[in-house]
RNA sequence: GGCGCCGUACCCAAGUGGCCAAGGGGGAGGCCUGCAAAGCCUCUAUUCGUGGGUUCGAUUCCCACCGGCGCCUCCA
């Protein structure tokens, strides 16, 4: 039990991890296409893809993780032409947005990749489909011909029989099968173009995918990963050119990883339908461990409906666990010395988060296990009150370290309250405060000190007296 | 119509062929406290959509039905 398993699309299961080369991931997402700002749906795959990446850094693996920018295709040129720029700046600018977006969740950036740097790959890569006979031309668009892929379906369960049954796309006459897509399309006038073989055109929807993952990762990479939306076609189809340019000698992916969708108002989240939260609005609403937390109280495949009652919770078990980091440091700081960690006491549930991840980074059962040790982290200050002993001092420290590492390192919440640079004298300010209010108690002027309680708190500054002291902390977003 | 997924307490949500069905949020009571807050303890699913079946035993496997969703078209 002690291996990672993850679910595969492919065979519809959930296998144990084999990486192609030992101590070796190599992974690849499809990044959107830059045209638009991101929305929730999106940053849910970069968290997961984040988390993944990060929980094979722990077991030990050198991750070497892709992302490509579909900078070039029909969308980018329209909205080129609704903002009166060119296709470039379209793309940059939205690029740009995302990058600023992801870093902002405290996401680790993955290697970006650009269709339009790798044009000449591209065309290449068409060449030989058609050379090796998947592919044909037609008045200058190349497309692939399904009928040639015998596993074509594999991936989504489904055979080209059953849809061209229940084919709801106008059938384009120039095709041999309905279901056969452009790996390159003739320019139309006035739009961007590279020159190719078959006159100036641009490439088809998923051939970049295929071209950048085979280029920077090589035949049968480990994890090629995206939302389930992409299931079908995208990634029914890059199977399909990919293993036919590798001339069905080997798979092109070892793990198909499809995380589920974003919801809001019970329909799935989407630039299409223009049901959607972009990113930007909600960073403005929420700090980013607040929406990671959302984000990962529910297992990845899982569809997730988006509410803002959902976040506010997320932030209520937020706040839970800083408070309980926040008394266990401050009791720690009341030593004169720290204490050796009690490792045992926090083995257990370093295991069970362990197992919990290595189920299909199953976080919302590794953030209960988190949560049981916020609980006996508490359970032991609530002692240590009680008697005003200290012997669980390296139990609790064990304790501390083993929820920093779960939450923060391998899910990537931060348990700091923030770090502003005012903090410091805030912090100075607050230690005054806290004594003279301290002093009014010692007398019972209780009226003004809890006059002073209620001011800061109308400003945001609780302030939480116990035995060992009285505590403060900026009240959470 | 085809392929697939889901239905667990007030809400969200893990999970398992048989120990008390995690955890979070919310609610109730108690303890602690000058009062609060935080925290601790107890309670909030004799039950896992409904009806059958397999089994010594099913929430977990199979079938049917009801309800919801995703994909089949651009989509993360």
């Amino acid at each position: 039990m002690g291996e990672l398993r993850i679910y595969n699309t492919l065979t519809r299961r959930e296998e144990v991890f084999v990486p192609r080369e030992p101590g070796k991931v190599s992974m690849y997402a499809c990044g959107l296409t830059p045209q638009a700002p991101a929305h929730v749906g999106h940053m849910r795959g970069v968290i997961v893809m984040d988390i993944v990446q990060r929980w094979f850094e722990q077991l030990g693996y050198e991750v070497n993780f892709v992302q490509n920018f579909t900078d070039i295709d029909d969308k980018i040129i329209r909205r080129a032409q609704e903002e009166g720029i060119s296709t470039q700046e379209v793309a940059e600018k939205y690029s740009r947005m995302y990058i600023e977006d992801a870093q902002a969740l405290g996401v680790r950036l993955p290697r970006f990749v650009k269709v339009t740097e790798h044009m000449n790959d591209i065309i290449e890569m068409v060449q030989r489909l058609v050379e090796y006979g998947y592919a044909y031309v037609v008045d200058g668009d190349v497309y692939f011909s399904v009928e040639r892929f015998p596993e074509y379906g594999k991936l989504s369960g489904r055979s080209i029989d059953e849809m061209r049954a229940g084919a709801r796309v106008e059938v384009d006459e120039r095709k041999r099968n309905p279901l056969d897509f452009a790996l390159w399309k003739a320019a139309k006038p006035g739009e961007p173009a590279w020159d190719s073989p078959w006159g100036p055109g641009r490439p088809g929807w998923h051939i970049e995918c295929t071209t950048l993952s085979l280029k920077y990762l090589g035949a049968a990479f480990d994890i090629h990963a995206g939302g389930m939306d992409l299931i079908f076609p995208h990634h029914e189809n890059e199977i399909a050119q990919s293993e036919a340019y590798l001339r069905c000698e080997m798979p092109f992916v070892r793990y198909w990883l499809h995380w589920g969708p974003v919801r809001l108002k019970e329909q799935k989240m989407s630039k299409s339908t223009g049901v959607f939260v972009p990113i930007r609005e909600l960073r403005q609403q929420y700090e980013p461990a607040v929406i990671r937390l959302f984000l990962l109280s529910v297992a990845y495949r899982t569809p997730l409906e988006f509410s803002y009652e959902r976040l506010e919770e997320a932030g209520a078990a937020l706040e839970r666990m800083r408070t309980a980091v926040q008394r266990a440091r401050a009791l720690l700081r009341t030593l004169p010395q720290l204490p050796e960690p009690e490792e045992v006491v926090a083995q257990p549930y370093r295991e069970q988060f362990r197992e919990a991840m290595n189920s299909d980074f199953n976080t919302a059962q590794a953030l209960a296990i988190a949560f049981e040790v916020v609980r006996e982290i508490n359970q032991r200050l609530s002692d240590a009150e009680g008697t005003g002993g200290l012997q669980t001092a390296g139990a609790l420290l064990a304790l501390l370290n083993a929820l920093q590492w779960m939450v923060e390192t391998v899910l990537g919440v931060p348990l700091e309250i923030r770090a502003a640079p005012e903090m410091e004298l805030l912090n100075q300010l607050m230690e005054r405060v806290i004594d003279w209010r301290q002093q009014l108690r010692a007398r019972k002027i209780f009226d003004l000190a809890d006059r002073i309680r209620d001011d800061l708190k109308s400003l945001g500054i609780l302030l939480e007296d116990s035995p060992q002291g009285t505590l403060w902390r900026l009240k959470g977003d």
